[in-house]
DNA sequence: GACAGTACGTACCGGTCAGTAACATTGTCA
DNA sequence: TGACAATGTTACTGACCGGTACGTACTGTC
């Protein structure tokens, strides 16, 4: 990631200190919160100082903002990963997606979504790291309903919006009694909504 | 309310400022979340000066704790009434409860469940805060597989954690998407799960 | 070697945070 | 009337908040 030759590529020409700034919020606003952290600390881990952060980062919001499209992005990966490991089978994408959230949520130190987190720290709409999870819900929430319907469901978007359910309860319960807790339990209870909601 | 005759009840001898200020905080801190609201505005609105909110509460944390305790009073109201509503049928009883809570996540200004909220707000293990919610999802969680082992639930454990994803998932999607949210199906999954949860 | 542009640091801003000390005032009951 | 408890008033602390004006060191180009 060298200042290219030839710039010939316009964007992402992040400096050293935009990355390591941006790392460094991912990690402390993901395990502890976005309010809760404040810009010094982020600055002082990343070994770098404000006025480096307020070059790459118009305001805090925006870098909480920004760290949370890199979280999407990764989501993306995931769900998709398990989108194309069952080819044409939608319940078992599902299914499989939902056991690995379900295997994440019950390790030591899970924090949940980052981007539900988000939206429960800023209530307020219109709020830049509010309408990254507020996006990415809605987009989720369309593809489950998509691949209840194609699932054959008796009514596809109930059994998209009770899957979503399932999705956001394991978050917050994995967070919520770490190892044990009922987010375990996911993947189970997904499988028979589906078999209760098929034609 | 008044300063009892006979000085009989030892408790509760709440003095208007405190009350003021707990009601203040109880709107506050729901509405706008526990980080995001400072003591001078909660006293501001109260109309009430900072030493008697320090005069009744020994600290921002602990008045958290004392309107998350309230708050919880206030759930386990809504959630005995759903069950004396439906006396030895732990189905309807848990339905009702369900309905309810779909109602509620899909009326403008919804801002979920405050004990999760809490906690989210607050991931530092063994804040005052954090522990109210801890321990009422631990019960919440406690009574639903009892009342999944009542229906006679294959598996009442899976059946109860279910029950309580579904109850998450609808109080976090409720504040995200809003009305016309995928928390008003939530009750309609939930008998779903239950029927196919039935031995 | 002069220059330009970039990447970065030093030092600071006003404001707000939670929390407190010292003292004055009010209301209530005996 | 006197005692006492509840509350208000004022002023303050030190730490931290997000954000910025300004100076400097490095790098490549001609």
């Amino acid at each position: 990631m060298e200042k290219s030759d030839t710039m010939d590529q316009i964007s992402e020409i992040k400096p050293r200190a935009a990355e390591r700034i941006l790392g460094v919020a991912r990690k402390l606003f993901y395990l502890e919160g976005i309010r809760a952290v404040g810009v010094d600390e982020i600055v002082r881990q990343a070994g770098v100082t404000k006025p480096s952060l307020y070059r790459s980062f118009p305001s805090k919001d925006e870098l909480a903002a920004s760290y949370l499209r890199e979280y999407e992005a990764a989501f993306w990966e995931r769900f998709d990963a398990a989108v194309e490991a069952h080819p044409g089978d939608p319940r078992q994408q599902v299914i499989a997606f939902l056991s690995r959230v379900g295997e994440r949520a019950v390790m030591v130190g899970y924090r949940g979504c980052g981007m539900t987190n988000a939206a429960v720290e800023y209530p307020e709409p219109g709020h830049p790291a509010r309408l990254v999870g507020e996006n990415n819900k809605r987009e989720l929430r369309r593809r489950l309903r998509a691949m209840a319907a194609e699932m054959g469901a008796a009514d596809p978007d109930t059994l998209g919006d009770g899957l979503l359910l399932l999705i956001e309860g394991a978050y917050i319960s994995g967070q919520l009694f770490g190892p044990g807790g009922p987010a375990a339990a996911v993947a189970r209870n997904a499988d028979l909504l589906i078999e209760a909601s098929l034609k």
